[in-house]
RNA sequence: GCCCGGGUGGUGAAAUUGGUAUACACGCAUGACUUAAAAUCAUGUGCCGCAAGGUGUGCGGGUUCAAGUCCCGCCCCGGGCACCA
């Protein structure tokens, strides 16, 4: 069994010292960038689940080569992030230091397995080559305007003690430690992604993507048309008297003083995707952040129930927002008595009411009720007794209806579409000044500031004089200060601030006193132009400004022509890398639009008998192991044959040992190897197992064109001989999977290594026809027989021979052949 | 609730897109080799039936000479989204 290793340690040498694998920058070549999701290098090593798509990858990077083609296939390391700074905490081993060992690890494994990655290529999202970078494309976004500070309640984790991005939280709970994820007012670093919202819903368009992956980050990004539309609210005078009570306008406090015009007077705007429901509007409601509601509670506005809006506020900010968009939980919500709104459209009075399943985030924090039209209103209106009133001629559906239809009850908008309404009822509105266009996204700024130590610095200072001033490119990199402590302070500040020695600098501006950045990068900064790095980093250069040097290798390289990963960074990874790219076309860096043309997804590996591997269940399988006992080989051939690629698959021991006993089955066809003509048969095998080989790896069916390979073997199997020609091709076929055992084979059989210099076979397609067929015969659609015959034989031939046949004609006699369907070299069936 | 996938032997899975259902592999059974076991090789292996034959791709209908594949109505599993106005 250590033959199988020192062999496969063999050709890696082999492959490492000849340079096999390197990839040219001056060729003629056309180009394929194949790229795998580079890794976090954590402290475990590889799984299972990494060699799948690694093999796809590197399956697909031979087949290329061999094809023709220029191929850059690298690898490289995720390395900031969370698990090393947390082992620094308990450890005091610095990060740096936990990410060294564990890349180390990591690319041994890597090597291990064989795979034929550009080695000189390697990059490191921590090292400072690395980073400078990153930190300058950061510089490009300050001066674009698209990073800047705020400071509002974000997602906070109490547990990693950091915010977070709005991508990061999963159901209310932190995505990394699933720890419940609380509201923080803290001074934030944000990218302004929403103003790319609309670039990244379109160009999704245009890439080869699997469709839900598309699908959710359309349903992220989150656009709907609408308007918005302003609705006046007046103050009832006169308390419960409600015959008494006369309407006065409010005028709206932040427009400071009071008795103004309609201008400054206090309105409730709202967003609607149906503005032409507007007639059927009959109730307003505010979600308990709306700046109404504070403006109550401050007294700033007087109404006749405060201390039941009280309430209703108080336990609403008790609520977690998971508990508040539970869709499951019964809607509640208060009338605000004492203040009505005033349909702009038509000046009806409706009153106004708050209520929690309205999100203080989204839109305006407030929306029209139209009970007939909406589900949700519905629900309310029938629970509270406000009318509810049809303004959508539906056909049969219950109420509410929620669909488009003909206008009703809508004044002179009766009768109208509401596609069409939309646009008369808009025009409308902007007519009185009290509603435009509007489009909304669910989609939000990017918070992207981290209060942890290991992350990429913020290259800006503050200054008292100058206030934010980012560095100079030439002052980059900014790298982290030394130290021996790590905690996050949980305070909101990072643990930077505490040292005062790096804190301290001058301003690049003015020169005088100044204090750096103490908040970091999130770990998606590195992983967000990458795969730009490997296209700057040749010949294991260092990658040096000026950005202008790297154009025309971007030209030959973009886009990632083929992306290899888990579905995961759905809206992550894959979200922000394409913002950041679109970000650096805008910056003339790029000349796609796009940065990864075809994505795939693998799907999952779980343990023996379809259960999730977990340390806890006992039942992780390490790759090592496999490697030990099996061969690089058989992993990779193993994991390639299991299954779809992008289905979910579960582990098997004994699946593993087929794969082996294929490899010991070519061995004893090997053996047979003569320099003698193919028989016509085996050529027929042939060329059909190149068609289907060539086909599955280009369609990601990895599993058939393995299965072809073994149903080629099995042939060559059954022959005396097998030429040394057929033998040839087919260890050709066969080396994108199992590159070592074939280049071994190859060696051994008398050719010349490296089996991947050599060209892809081909194949004609009238060679992959067999000179004899069976065609199955049916009576009346049941299989009766199955014939030989020679291919291409004419109906009345095929006729002449099944009717031939004792087991046919047993059903077609006593009744006469009605009618004959013919298929060409496949089936004929007679109908009687 | 909505949107994607998917449901085929004992198991992982194939099926050129309407033309022999279960390729390939695993497992199992029997036999050979062996003192024995493992490994290996050979043969068999959807189900019912001694056989002829019947039957069979989640369930119920339909179209067709012919349906795993197309149409209609359900059920189940996986994933995503989910009070987004």
């Amino acid at each position: 069994m250590e033959d199988i290793n020192k062999i496969e340690k063999k050709w890696q040498d082999y492959w490492d010292e000849n340079e096999i694998f390197k990839t040219k920058e001056e060729s003629d070549k056309p180009k394929f960038f194949c790229l795998d999701m580079f890794p976090y290098p954590s402290g475990e090593g590889l799984h299972v689940g990494h060699p799948r798509g690694y093999s796809a990858t590197d399956t697909i990077s031979h087949f290329k080569r061999m094809q023709g083609y220029e191929v850059l296939h690298p690898m490289g390391w995720d390395a900031f992030g969370l698990p090393a700074e947390n082992y620094a905490i308990k450890t005091g081993v610095h990060p740096k230091k936990k990410v060294e060992e564990n890349v180390k690890h990591f690319k041994k494994q890597l090597k291990t397995i064989g795979f034929s990655y550009d080695w000189s290529r390697e990059i490191n999202t921590t090292d400072p080559e690395y980073f400078k970078w990153t930190q300058w494309i950061f510089l490009k976004l300050f001066e674009k305007g698209l990073a800047y500070q705020d400071t509002r309640p974000i997602n906070w984790c109490p547990s990693c003690k950091t915010g977070l991005a709005n991508e990061e939280v999963v159901k209310g709970l932190c995505d990394r430690c699933d720890t419940k994820v609380v509201k923080k007012d803290i001074r934030q670093w944000m990218l302004k992604i929403t103003e790319y919202a609309d670039r990244l819903l379109k160009d999704i368009d245009e890439v080869e993507w699997p469709e839900p992956i598309k699908e959710m980050q359309r349903n992220w990004i989150g656009r709907s048309e609408g308007a918005t539309i302003k609705f006046p609210i007046k103050k009832q005078c006169g308390g419960g008297v409600r015959t008494a009570s006369i309407p006065v306008i409010l005028s709206d406090s932040e427009g400071s003083h009071r008795g103004g015009g309609v201008d400054d007077a206090l309105e409730v705007e709202v967003f609607t995707t149906r503005p032409d429901t507007l007639f059927g509007v009959t109730f307003l409601v505010v979600a308990p952040e709306h700046f109404l509601v504070k403006k109550i509670l401050s007294k700033e506005i007087e109404i006749d129930n405060l201390e039941e809006i009280k309430k209703y506020e108080e336990e609403a900010r008790k609520k977690s927002e998971l508990e508040r968009t539970d869709l499951a939980k019964e809607k509640t919500g208060v009338e605000i008595k004492g203040l009505k709104g005033i349909n702009p459209i038509n000046g009806e009075e409706i009153p106004v009411w708050v209520a929690d399943y309205v999100l203080g985030f989204y839109g305006k924090g407030a929306i029209m009720s139209v009970p007939a039209h909406d589900e949700r209103d519905y629900e309310i209106a029938e629970k509270y007794g406000l009318e509810i009133k049809e303004v959508v001629k539906k056909e049969k559906e219950e109420p509410p209806y929620s669909g488009e239809g003909e206008m009703v009850n809508s004044g002179e908008f009766s009768g109208l579409s509401s596609s069409e309404g939309k646009k008369q009822i808009i025009k409308k509105l902007e007519e009185l000044k009290k509603g435009e266009v509007a489009v909304n996204y669910k989609l939000g700024d990017w918070v992207f500031s981290r209060q942890r130590y290991w992350g990429e610095p913020i290259p800006v200072v503050h200054c008292e004089k100058c206030g934010v001033v980012a560095l100079e490119e030439k002052d980059l990199p900014l790298e982290l200060p030394e130290t021996e402590k790590y905690e996050p302070t949980g305070t909101g500040e990072s643990p930077l601030a505490d040292m005062k020695e790096w804190l301290k600098t001058t301003c690049p501006k003015c020169g005088g006193e100044a204090e750096r950045e103490t908040n970091t990068m999130p770990q998606w900064a590195g992983s967000c132009w990458y795969y730009l790095a490997f296209i700057m980093k040749q010949e294991s250069e260092k990658m040096e400004f000026p950005a202008s040097r790297y154009e025309d290798a971007f030209q030959r390289w973009l886009p990632v022509d083929l992306y290899v990963g888990g579905a995961e960074h759905a809206v992550l990874h894959l979200l922000y890398a394409r913002f950041w790219h679109k970000v650096l076309y805008d910056v003339g860096v790029v000349k796609t639009k796009e940065p990864f043309y075809k994505l795939k997804n693998q799907g999952l590996i779980m343990g023996e008998g379809g259960i999730k591997m977990s340390k806890s269940k006992g039942n992780v399988v390490s790759p090592d192991e496999v490697i030990k006992k099996q061969g690089a080989d058989v992993l990779r051939l193993y994991e390639m044959f299991l299954g779809g690629f992008e289905d979910r698959v579960a582990w098997s021991e004994d699946g593993v040992n087929g794969m082996k006993r294929f490899l010991e089955k070519i061995k004893e066809v090997s053996k047979k190897v003569e320099d003698v003509p193919a028989s016509s048969k085996i050529e027929t095998v042939l060329h059909k197992t190149t068609k289907k080989v060539t086909e599955d790896i280009e369609n990601f069916k990895f599993n058939t064109a393995i299965s072809s390979l073994m149903v080629m073997n099995n042939e060559m199997k059954k022959e005396e001989k097998v030429s040394k020609k057929v033998f040839s091709c087919f260890l050709k076929l066969l080396a994108p999977f199992t590159p070592h055992f074939a280049e071994e084979m190859w060696e051994k059989t008398g050719n010349t290594p490296s089996i991947f210099n050599e060209e892809w076979p081909k194949y004609l397609e009238e060679k992959t026809k067999e000179a004899e067929v069976s065609v199955v015969v049916q009576v009346n659609g049941k299989v009766r027989d199955t014939i030989k015959m020679e291919t291409g034989e004419t109906e009345e031939e095929v006729k002449k021979k099944a009717l031939e046949s004792s087991k046919v004609k047993k059903w077609v006699e006593g009744g006469d052949i009605k009618k004959t369907i013919f298929v060409k070299d496949k089936l004929i069936n007679f109908v009687v």
